[in-house]
DNA sequence: CGACGCGGGGAGTTTACTTCA
DNA sequence: TGTGAAGTAAACTCCCCGCGT
């Protein structure tokens, strides 16, 4: 019954983890006495429907008389919880060694391993996804903003009636084109930048305005956010 | 090379349980 | 203190894909 766990409290409470210990199948051991062990949550009121989900999750009451096993739903320990993270972290899938030897030493069946590690990945998913729409979403507003800028400073330059700037290449003394305004999607620092002094290689998030547009309107070219800030 | 079975993973859903107003 | 809505997470189902035969 012994697990190895990082502490003294963690393994009393391991020893009593729900659909274990307290599975009316099992022989309740001298020091335990079956029921008489609680899931012992230091961070959790012990509540009704934790008395009830220790009652009935078991690991061997599969079935009832139908036949048709009912819907048991457990919770997991704070222990076996910490485990499983720390497991996810290694590594987001298990092959079938680790996720049995996991089971083992989480008192879990491996399905319930083996769900837990599904639902984690869909949750991981789930919060990239969202993160990346917060930052897709700043990208976005951050860029109306930088295009409302210019399209101001375009009306003024027209009504000075002056044509847009011509920077000569320290190099080619040719006349450069338009600015490029950088922008990382991240932290959302603007460099603005000539074209031919940025690095081809780079695939950072450029917004092209060219100021000398006939239509009028400088014209934004958004394109996808790099990954290297 | 295609058909078949099997196992694993993703996506979506259900359901038990908790929290909070 | 009781209650219902909302949130959370375990468990389920379905489908797809890769792999071995």
């Amino acid at each position: 019954m012994a697990v190895s766990l990082p502490s003294p409290s963690s393994l009393d409470l391991t020893l009593s983890t729900p659909g274990f210990s307290t599975s009316p199948s099992l022989p309740s051991s001298g020091d335990q006495g079956g029921y008489a062990v609680r899931v012992l949550d230091i961070n959790q009121i012990p509540s009704v429907a934790e008395e009830y989900s220790i009652s009935i999750v078991g690991e061997d009451d599969e079935e009832n008389a139908n036949g048709t096993p009912p819907r048991k739903k457990l919770r997991l320990s704070k222990e076996q919880s910490c485990l499983l993270e720390e497991s996810f972290r290694q590594h987001h899938t298990l092959n079938p060694r680790q996720k049995e030897a996991l089971a083992l030493q989480l008192k879990l069946k491996p399905r319930q391993v083996e769900v837990w590690f599904q639902n984690r990945r869909a949750r991981s998913k789930l919060k990239q996804t969202e993160m990346e729409c917060e930052c897709l979403k700043r990208w976005f507003g951050s860029l109306t903003e930088q295009n409302r800028r210019l399209q101001r400073e375009v009306e003024e330059l027209r009504a000075m009636k002056v044509g847009p700037p011509i920077v000569l290449s320290p190099h080619t003394c040719q006349p450069l084109p338009a600015s490029v305004i950088t922008m990382c999607p991240r932290c959302e620092c603007v460099t603005t930048t000539s074209a031919d002094r940025r690095d081809p290689t780079t695939t950072s998030v450029a917004t092209a305005v060219n100021l000398s547009s006939k239509a009028g309107a400088p014209t934004l070219l958004p394109q996808q956010p790099s990954a290297a800030c």
